[in-house]
DNA sequence: TTCTTAGTACTATTCCGAATCGTAGGACTG
DNA sequence: CAGTCCTACGATTCGGAATAGTACTAAGAA
């Protein structure tokens, strides 16, 4: 998983804070205020973006109109369970990263603790 | 933050698996049961991995001592802390990722919880 | 003291993915 | 038909990582 580029970054951005599909001219001239851009070049990365699984799209007339696949929130959930995975010790880097919390992100996480159903997934 | 190489996260996986630190020389022998490398190419790779922050290093002798600059389990908390906070909504992401978690998890969690002290860091 | 050895510092090359954009071609519109 | 807007495909550039060679230094052996 993980790891965008620099354009891919900025684009996946303003596609999650948008909460609409958007077509390659529309992410250009959103991006041109900032920058120049050729729209092959955002055409090449949308493209890039829906070819590894982080976008989809669907045909409308002649243009495609891209979404992101999952939430910017899953997807930030979905790398944090990857990062624990791959720390070696689950339990000592949940200890570190609970006790480095702020108090209202605590208070989330026991909020979700408490709303969380039981699902029998695996004790490890 | 984020965002080893291939050569650079096998490097570090070793280092942390390692509870002692290590030289170049320990390193290359270590790797080269799997793969042939030269002494050079580990040493370079050590020494940017020591640039940008993630080993200390000390004189011992003609060579250096290698160590990793945090636990992989801070490490890996810390990054846990760059994605939520990257996330948009730390509430939202929470939430799911604490609702994708093994009952075992959840309960380290808890544990977790019930040891925080009050640290009165700031409420976003 | 001179030679050898083990290590570092510096640098060059290769490689890969991302970034960038141009061109060709299809389809619709006035 | 000409112009417009899109996609598809491919070329080029660029940066970081991977790879490793060469030059230099210090220490110990002969």
């Amino acid at each position: 998983m993980q790891g965008f580029g620099d354009l891919e970054s900025v684009v996946m951005d303003r596609l999650w804070s948008w909460d609409h599909t958007a077509t390659v001219r529309q992410v250009l001239e959103d991006l041109t205020t900032e920058r120049r851009l050729a729209y092959t070049t955002v055409m090449t990365v949308l493209d890039n973006l829906y070819r590894k699984g982080w976008l989809t799209r669907e045909l409308d007339g002649k243009a495609y109109q891209y979404r992101p696949a999952s939430s910017r929130q899953d997807y930030s959930a979905e790398l944090m369970r990857q990062v624990l995975a791959g720390s070696g010790d689950e339990v000592a880097t949940l200890l570190r990263f609970v006790d480095h919390m702020t108090d209202e992100e605590a208070a989330a996480v026991r909020d979700a603790l408490r709303g969380r159903r039981r699902t029998g997934r695996p004790e490890s």
